[in-house]
Parts: structure tokens; sequence; C-alpha cells
DNA sequence: GTCTATACACCGATAGAC
DNA sequence: GTCTATCGGTGTATAGAC
């Protein structure tokens, strides 16, 4: 997945190497940090106390960086998710990993970075459609275990699509994530409280 | 609301001037196909055609040419919730204009920024709020005109609660916008259908 | 594997003439 | 109001020694 065999030329460090990783990690922090503006090879290599010229030999360009570390970050979300699912109360945990473990600010950087870098667009739609998956299927196994409510504001029992909740849910998450990093939570717990009677309902505790 | 009054010594151009709305055209235009990254003062006059000391006439500092370039838009997108909600359909107006009048690129991108520039977060704070109201009054007014659905999944019948609705109806409209433009609809009918019946439930055409 | 040194482009912002 | 000219800084990326 990582693009260091499509250039040839330049010799290169090994993806996966501890330097590979703390160079990762030094991006991560600038992003989350300063935003990725400041996401400069000086500034990773400065943060992790290397020269800057090291990081080319990891990463053959700053693209490649980024697009390696958005990968490394979704294989352990989608990791995070799996095992979510795997619990004895997967809709519960799940609904936990996307209000509390993720990092809003990271994925604007990363969403904002996505129209401007073809091949982390790809990267991000990939992971959206993979946790979409892993959540469809949860909620369609409990859904399909538990007599569930009705459409909202629906006459007839027209059952609710896991597909539809599931993106509902990821959204509503990550707004609430957003506005609360930026500071407001007006109409936060009305939403909030019902996705815990939602909850409820379909995954008694 | 110009940050222009707080710099005090530079000469400076009239906002709302004929070439500051054209810096700011140029500007939004730039971060739209381009993203942050490439907004400079240079781009921007290169764009519209003139030269690069010119942008500084007009803005003390790139911070706030994009404060106010945002600051530009939301007040355009209040003015449309406003008339949407004015309408005589207020609720299918308005979710016309959240999934189909914002640009989820420009969101992305003065969102990523918003972690970098101080004023901005506020700003994006403040249209936050105000949006918000416009939607939660116009679905109390549609909620209690019509006697409305019971929340899902709830057996006995606790009512939606309009700043929910508000919350879950943006946040959806957000990430369908987002996604339909990084490439990917995947169960996106599922929820679409799902608010068509909402909004058929709450305000009949 | 890691380093020094550097080419070259572009950035924000300013001084001061017209 | 708009221009020319420019400073000082920072960015990506490379060449080639050790």
């Amino acid at each position: 997945m990582s693009a260091i065999a499509e250039r040839s030329d330049r010799r290169m460090g090994p993806p996966g190497s501890d330097n590979w990783h703390a160079m990762l990690d030094g991006a991560e922090a600038v992003l989350r940090e300063e935003g990725h503006a400041a996401l400069t090879s000086r500034r990773i290599a400065e943060r992790i106390g290397v020269k800057q010229r090291l990081v080319y030999y990891y990463f053959a360009t700053m693209d490649d960086l980024i697009i390696d570390l958005f990968h490394r970050m979704s294989v352990r979300e989608l990791e995070r998710l799996r095992t979510a699912a795997g619990s004895s109360l997967p809709l519960r945990e799940i609904w936990d990993v996307c209000i509390n473990t993720t990092d809003a600010r990271l994925i604007s950087q990363f969403m904002a970075l996505a129209g401007r870098i073809e091949a982390l667009g790809k990267e991000v739609i990939h992971f959206i459609e993979e946790s979409r998956a892993i959540q469809v299927a949860a909620l369609a196994e409990a859904m399909q275990r538990t007599p569930h409510g009705k459409a909202p504001g629906t006459g007839p029992g027209a059952g609710l699509d896991p597909a539809a909740v599931a993106i509902i849910a990821t959204s509503v998450a990550l707004t609430l994530t957003r506005e609360r990093q930026l500071g407001t939570q007006s109409g936060h717990e009305a939403v909030l409280s019902m996705f815990e009677r939602f909850l409820a309902s379909i995954e008694p505790a």
C-alpha cells in the first residue's frame, strides 16, 4: 500500500521500521496540533530529533508520507471497530469508538487533504466503505434479533434500514466530536439522549 | 466584523468595494479548487489579474482575508436558510439548501483552518449556532402543527426533539455531500429515502 | 543508514514612488 | 489607489560524502 515501490531510483528505508513509525508519529502530532499547513519535512524532523534529509529517505514525497499516515491510522481504526463489533455489546462499543476515540481534528485535516491528493481520496473512500460495512453488519444482526421501532414519523411500520442508521450514526458522531473540539455543544444532549434511547431499545445492557 | 479596524498604520482599501469582492471571489475559487495550502496572496492576485501587493491593500493579513471570506459566505448561507424557512414548505426548502447548495469542499477547508486561526473558529461557532437556531425553529413549528412519529425504537411515545433532528439532518447532509464529492455513495439512497419519508410525514407536499 | 550542503521556488509582508 | 522592488524566511527535493 505504500507508494515506495512506485519510485525507482532513490535508495529508501524500510516501511515499518522504528524510524518509519517515529516519523509517522511525529507527522500525526503535527497534523493534530498545528494543521496540515505545518506538516512539513522540516517540522517532522525537528520534532523527532533527526535531520530533515532523513524524512526523504523513508518517504519519497510528502504526499506519500501523508498517504502512509492515513493508511496506518485507518488500519488501526478498522481494527478497533472490528474488536468492538465482536464484543458482547457491539453497537454500544462501536458508538463509543465513534464518539470518543475518533479525533475530529485529524479527520478534518485529512478531508481537506483528500481533495488535493488523489491517492489519499481513494484511501479515504476505502476506509469509509470498510467501516460502514462493519457497522451495517452489526446493526443488521442486532435489528434482526430485536423487534425494533418504526421509521421516525412514519405511519405504517416501515423498518429502519441498517445502512441509513450507520450513516446517521457516523455523521452525527463526527459532528458532535468536531463541534465539541471547536467549542460549542448546543443541542448535543438532545441528540445524545436520542441515541441512548435507540441503543437501549435495540441492545439492552 | 472585518478585522481591518484592528490594524492601525497601513493604509487600506474599503471592504465591500468591487476589488474587495473580486479578491474574495478569487480566494473562494482557489480554496474550492486547490485547497487552502494554495490560498496565497500571489495566487489570488494572479487569478483576478492584479498585482500581489494589492491584496495587502485590502486585507491586512491572509488570516484576515480568510476570516472575511468565511464571514461573507456565512452571511449568504444564513440568508438562504432564512428565505427557505419563510417559504411555504420550510423543511423541504431547508433540506434542499443543506443537501444541494452547500459545497463540502469549502466546508472541509474552513474546518481545517478553524483549528489554526482562532478568530475563524469563533466565526464558525457563530454560524453553526445561528443556522441551527433557524432549523430548530422551523422544525418546532412544523412538529407542533403535525402529530409526528415517535422516537425511533422507543416504546412509549417520547416525541422527537427538534434540536436532535436539526443536528442529525445537517450532519447527514454534510456527510452525503462530502462523500458524493469524494466519489462514493454507498448507502446514500437508504438514508435519503428515510429523510424523504420523514419529510412526507411532517410536511406533506 | 545517516549526514552536510545546497539548489531553487514560493511565501507573507513591507517601503516608498507615482 | 495602485505600482515596482525587495527582504527574510521556509518549503520540497536532490547530490553525493561517510
